[in-house]
DNA sequence: ATAGTGACCATAATACACATTGGTCACTCA
DNA sequence: TGAGTGACCAATGTGTATTATGGTCACTAT
C-alpha cells in the first residue's frame, strides 16, 4: 500500500506510556528485520500482545510509526555527527569531520540496516516531517560552524552568513539526503574530502 | 519491458544510410510524443514503412535507438552550454554561465519534452553510454574553464587541476544529472547562483 | 471513565491467465 | 548478393478477480 502524500504527522493518545514504547520497540525490530512495507500493523499488534485497534490509540497511522523509527535513525546519525564536530578543535576541521562523518554514518545505516534505510529513503522522497526536520537541524549545525569560524578568524566574513551556510548545505545535500546518497555511491570515497577542501577554500578569509 | 543492465551499445549495419536517418527521425517523433516505453519497435517500423526485422539491421536493440535520441538531447544541452560559455568573456563569468545554462537547458528539456526527459533520466539511471559520455564531456569543459582561469590569473593555481575540476563537477552534478535534477527542483532557482559564487570564492587566488 | 477489542469497509497489493513486445533467423525476391 | 520480411520464441507487461491491509467505530469489561 502506497503512501504518496506529504505528511503532517501527529502523535496521539498519552505521550508517555509504556505501550507506546513497546510499539516503538516492536516496530524497530520488525521494520529492520522485514522492512517497513512488509510489516503489517497487525504484526506489531501481535508482537506486543494487543489488538491492532489499540495501536491506533497511540499512533495516527502506520506512517507515524515509521516516522518515529526514521527519526530515531536520523537522530543517531546526527548524534554521531555532533560528536565528531565537537571532537574537532577548530572550525575548518569541524567542517571536514562533519562532512566525513555524515557520509560514513549514512552509509553505515545503508549497509548495516538496509531495511531501515529504506524507510529513511522513502521518508525523504515523500518529505516526511522527520527528514525535513533533520535537514533543518543539519543546516543549523552547519551555520553554527561557519559562524564559529568567522568569530575565530578562520573564515571570511564578507558573504552573508545564511547564504554561505545554505550554499555549503547544497554542496553536502547529495550525500546526506538518504534518497540522493544512493546515486552518489561512486563518489562517497573521495567526495567528502574533495568537497570539504573546496568549501574550505571558499571560506578562506 | 525493463532494461536494467549497464550497456555496451554498438550501432550496426551501414553507418551512413538513409533508412538509419528515417529510423532516428521516426523515433524522435514517437518517443517525444508517446514516450520511450509506449513506443514499440513495430511502431517505428510501421512509421517508416519497413518491417520490424529491418530495423534490427541498423540498431542492435531498442535501447540503442533510445541512446541515439538521448545523445541528441544531451548534445543540444551541451551546445547551449558551450555557446553560453563561449559568449562570456572571462573564466569566472564562463563558469557562472555554464552552471546557469546547464540547469536552464535541462529544465527546459524536462518541461518541454517531458517524454524525452524520461529517456534521459532512465539513461542516466542505467548508465547508458550516452550519459556517461555526456558527463565526461561536461567535466572536460569544466576543466578547460578552470585551466583558462588559471592562465588568465583569475583562479588560484595551487590545487591540482584535475582535483579542482572534479570537485566543481561534484558540486554541479546534482543539477546536470537528469536523474538527480528531479530531486533538486526546489533549489533550481537559487542554487546555480549560490553555488557558482561558492565555487568562485574557492577559486580565488 | 479507562483500557481494550472484534467486526467491518474502502483501498491497495497480489496472483495468475493472457496478450504484447523485443529480438532472431531462415527465407524470398530482385 | 543484398535489401527486406513473416513467422516464431522467450520474456515482459497488462487486465482482472481475489486477498490482504490500513484504518475506524461502536462496543464490552473493568
Amino acid at each position: 500500500m502506497k503512501n504518496t502524500h506529504a505528511s503532517p504527522v501527529a502523535a496521539r493518545g498519552p505521550a508517555d506510556h509504556d505501550v507506546r514504547d513497546q510499539i516503538v520497540a516492536a516496530a524497530t525490530e520488525h521494520f529492520s528485520r522485514y522492512g517497513y512495507e512488509k510489516t503489517t500493523v497487525s504484526d506489531l499488534a501481535k508482537a506486543i500482545g494487543f489488538s491492532k485497534a489499540y495501536i491506533y490509540k497511540f499512533f495516527e497511522s502506520k506512517q507515524a510509526i515509521g516516522e518515529m523509527i526514521c527519526a530515531n535513525c536520523l537522530r543517531e546519525i546526527e548524534d554521531d555527527v555532533r560528536a565528531a564536530v565537537d571532537a574537532a578543535e577548530r572550525p575548518p576541521e569541524k567542517l571536514r569531520r562533519m562532512f566525513k562523518t555524515v557520509v560514513e554514518a549514512s552509509l553505515r545505516l545503508f549497509f548495516q540496516d538496509r531495511k531501515l534505510y529504506e524507510i529513511a529513503a522513502s521518508a525523504a522522497g515523500e518529505r516526511w516531517q522527520a527528514t525535513v526536520a533533520y535537514e533543518g537541524r543539519i543546516q543549523n549545525l552547519l551555520q553554527d560552524i561557519v559562524q564559529q569560524g568567522r568569530l575565530s578568524g578562520d573564515f571570511e566574513r564578507k558573504t552573508p552568513l545564511d547564504e554561505t551556510a545554505k550554499a555549503i548545505y547544497l554542496v553536502m545535500r547529495p550525500y546526506l539526503h538518504p534518497l540522493l546518497l544512493q546515486y552518489n555511491f561512486d563518489n562517497t570515497e573521495e567526495a567528502p574530502a574533495q568537497l570539504s577542501s573546496l568549501v574550505l577554500r571558499s571560506l578562506s578569509p
